[in-house]
RNA sequence: GGGCUUGUAGCUCAGUGGAACAAGAGCGUCUGUCUUCUAAACAGAAAGUCGCAGGUUCGAGUCCUGCCAAGCCCA
């Protein structure tokens, strides 16, 4: 039995004594946690919302608090439960029973859920994260996006889901075609060129490294050299011609384009293994267009009626979506331009095709080719425009992975799309109105901008206006912002040399594993604290620090934990594991004496862990339902600081008797593992040492 | 001009569906704790008219309205 099977019970018991006792049909119970664990292990103000009920029902005024005690009698049945009190006005505080859930906890083993990938019919979440511009180096607030997605996906998994990960590359793009433009009209490069240039390349400064400062340099360009200066429309029209030629594609234009996306895909891709995070599949632009996705939907929204052709008035002549929750006077504003009266599509438009595409609400699919492949057998795939040969796959094993038709979409975008995902949402809901809006989700978070004092530290120049103001925006086109591979570096810097001070004694490998272990907790930790909507103006001290609420601190409160087992001689933990064993096979005695250890106020403190240590289950779902990672990172971190103050105040090995001993053993050892767990789920992991 | 988001301690942020004597963390400041299972830790102190004003309620940081301020998006 464990937390939710026993709060399940609790609800049910609830349900029924409402209906049988008051005859109301409560749909939903909620649950509080008591402010202390004193004042019990779960509280319902269920009393409250049925008084309320009843008054609704029959006119009858019933107290609150007599209610609770009736109910209180029905509870105090449910198995697991020690006593149930009423408390304030009319809280029922249900007390479970410690030595019972305690032994039940620590000897159930979590049900590994292996399934083969091929038969699983479980509806497919998706997840769409990174998608990053293939035309430079991954900041930092790319990192945001990234450590987002990977972490939601992690919690979705945790949740028991089906989950495929998706990285858009807009090979295609604006952006892409600036570089180019760069490498041509600046550089004077043939694809020749950049190819012997990209192999001369030092190790520390790569093609993505490259890209960066050349782009900065294309936006100079287009502006005559003059950062604040007017747009050149000459030299824009390079730009215009660039991206036409990628568009169309078979061209050497397109053919450099193709080297220089791919390129800086790959070492985004390597930026990203630093972090652990990985992807199933890369869908790109190219393919999008060669595959005509959008003529298709196109059709599609016209059979549907999803879009109509406009007439008359400003719009006439344009495919329009009308969108009537915009009450605007503005008649322009009240419908959404999907195709332009000169026959050019919006990004909106080729959004709405994409998405119906992950939906499964298309009748194309892409074909696909291994991208690159992981020591551990993972492999990345990218979209094609024509079937592969099978070849491709283990001797054997010819199985072409099927991608798309998630039942939820999930878009990691920054919150300054939510207007044009909120259309995107709709639209698809048009067209498909079976799935409706509910499919697409817009997993939206704030941008990471650089604190006043970063800005300083870069060298950027501010005036006196943008010193007023909360932060800086950081700007890819002007080159303003923290490179991820930089950061990295330097938390990884920072990091091997506290490793050096206090573990001389191991090898200079295993310090810097073990500092790069470091540095991914302390980023992505960094990444997670924040919720969602909150901009982080990113600040490097606050970054760069391992003490306080960081992943470094959670880390080494694990890291805590198995130090005591790798000292803990084997024959006290064969006791520990027996005697609790014994306890949860029915053994009267020591379940008495485990009783005994978890009561009065050292107890309570004990337990409190205890308790916490079992709802990771239920911060993930939070976390899930919530689409917010962030509650699992509040919850490891107050997790890992109640272990700390729990190995404070506990000695374990030296404990004498026997059976205290074997309860601090199991709660040491139940907190290790859920910590473990919950920082897994954060996507870091805990090293030998700190 | 319209839309979205935000306003909580000196700074950076949590605060679920409204509740129990009591709005919580981290950083920073101050004071203690390493011969111990790792001090990247622990304990304690100081620090708050929860932007302002109304409203709903037995009860509002939380819900509603208006205003002020900041950020983003659209025109």
């Amino acid at each position: 039995m464990n937390l939710l099977e026993l709060q399940t019970n609790l609800r049910e018991s609830i349900v029924k004594a409402a209906q049988d006792s008051f005859a109301v049909t409560l749909e939903q119970v909620s649950a509080e946690v008591p402010p202390r664990t004193e004042l019990g292990d779960i509280a319902f103000p269920v009393a409250f919302e049925l008084a309320k009920r009843i008054k609704q029902a029959t006119g009858e005024k019933r107290a609150p608090r007599a209610i609770a005690e009736q109910l209180a009698d029905v509870l105090q049945k449910t198995e697991g439960v020690a006593r149930v009190e009423v408390a304030g006005a009319g809280y029922l505080n249900v007390f479970f029973d410690r030595a019972r859930f305690l032994s039940n906890f620590s000897t159930q083993d979590k049900v590994s859920t292996e399934i083969d990938s091929v038969t699983d019919t479980r509806p497919k979440r998706m997840v769409e994260h990174t998608s990053i511009n293939p035309n430079k180096a991954a900041h930092i607030g790319h990192v945001r996006n990234a450590v987002l997605g990977d972490t939601f996906v992690r919690i979705l998994q945790a949740a028991g889901e089906r989950v495929e990960v998706q990285n858009y590359i807009d090979n295609t793009g604006v952006q892409v075609a600036d570089v180019v433009v760069g490498f041509i009209q600046l550089e004077q490069m043939a694809l020749e060129d950049i190819k012997a240039l990209d192999r001369s390349l030092p190790a520390d400064h790569l093609f993505d490294y490259y890209c960066w400062d050349l782009y900065t340099r294309v936006g100079l360009f287009y502006r005559d050299d003059d950062p604040n200066g007017e747009t050149n429309v000459e030299r824009l029209k390079l730009r215009a011609q660039t991206l036409h030629l990628i568009e169309e594609g078979d061209n050497p234009t397109a053919e450099l384009a193709d080297y220089v996306a791919t390129r800086n895909v790959q070492c985004i891709l390597d930026t990203m293994e630093r972090l652990g995070i990985r992807y199933d599949v890369l869908p790109r632009e190219s393919e999008i267009l060669r595959l005509k996705f959008w003529d298709h939907a196109f059709e599609r929204m016209k059979e549907t009626g999803a879009i109509h052709c406009q007439t008359e008035g400003r719009n006439a002549g344009c495919w329009v979506m009308p969108f009537e929750s915009h009450t605007g006077t503005d008649e322009h504003e009240a419908d959404k331009i999907i195709v332009r009266s000169n026959g050019t599509v919006t990004y909106t438009g080729k959004d709405i095709a994409y998405q119906l595409w992950k939906l499964g609400q298309l009748d194309l699919d892409f074909y696909y080719k291994p991208f690159r492949s992981y020591p551990d057998g993972h492999i990345t795939w990218i979209t094609t425009a024509e079937a592969q040969p099978v070849e491709s796959c283990e001797p054997g094993e010819n199985v072409l992975p099927s991608f798309g038709a998630g039942a939820t979409v999930y878009n990691v975008i920054d919150s300054r799309q939510s207007y044009t995902q909120d259309i995107v949402r709709r639209g698809v809901a048009a067209v498909a109105p079976h799935i409706g809006e509910q499919a697409s989700v817009h997993l939206s978070y704030e941008m990471v901008a650089l604190s006043i004092a970063a800005s300083d530290e870069l060298g950027i120049k501010l005036s006196d206006e943008d010193r007023a103001r909360p932060f800086v925006e950081m700007s890819g086109r002007k080159g303003l912002g923290v490179k991820a591979d930089d950061l990295i570096n330097r938390l990884e810097a920072d990091a091997l040399r506290e490793v050096e001070t206090r573990h001389p004694e191991i090898s200079d490998e295993e310090r810097r594993a073990t500092a790069h272990i470091i540095a991914v907790g302390a980023l992505r930790y960094f990444l997670l604290k924040f919720t969602r909507n909150s901009v982080i103006a990113f600040d490097f001290k606050e970054a760069l620090s391992f003490e306080g609420e960081t992943g470094p601190y959670c880390q080494y409160s694990a890291v805590r934990a198995n130090s005591i087992f790798r000292k803990l001689d084997e024959a006290a933990q064969a006791d520990a594991v027996e005697k609790i064993g014994l306890a949860a096979r029915g053994d009267a005695s020591i379940m008495e004496e485990m009783a005994r250890v978890l009561e009065g106020e050292s107890g309570d403190e004990i337990w409190s862990l205890v308790t916490l240590a079992a709802r990771l289950d239920e911060a993930v779902a939070q976390a899930v339902a919530a689409a917010e990672p962030a509650l699992v990172a509040k919850y490891t971190f107050n997790l890992a600081r109640a272990f700390n103050l729990f190995y404070h105040r506990h000695r374990i090995i030296a404990e004498e008797n026997e059976t205290r001993r074997a309860v601090l053993v199991t709660v040491a050892d139940i907190t290790r593992r859920q910590l473990t767990s919950a920082l897994a789920t954060l996507g870091i992991s805990v090293p030998e040492r700190m």
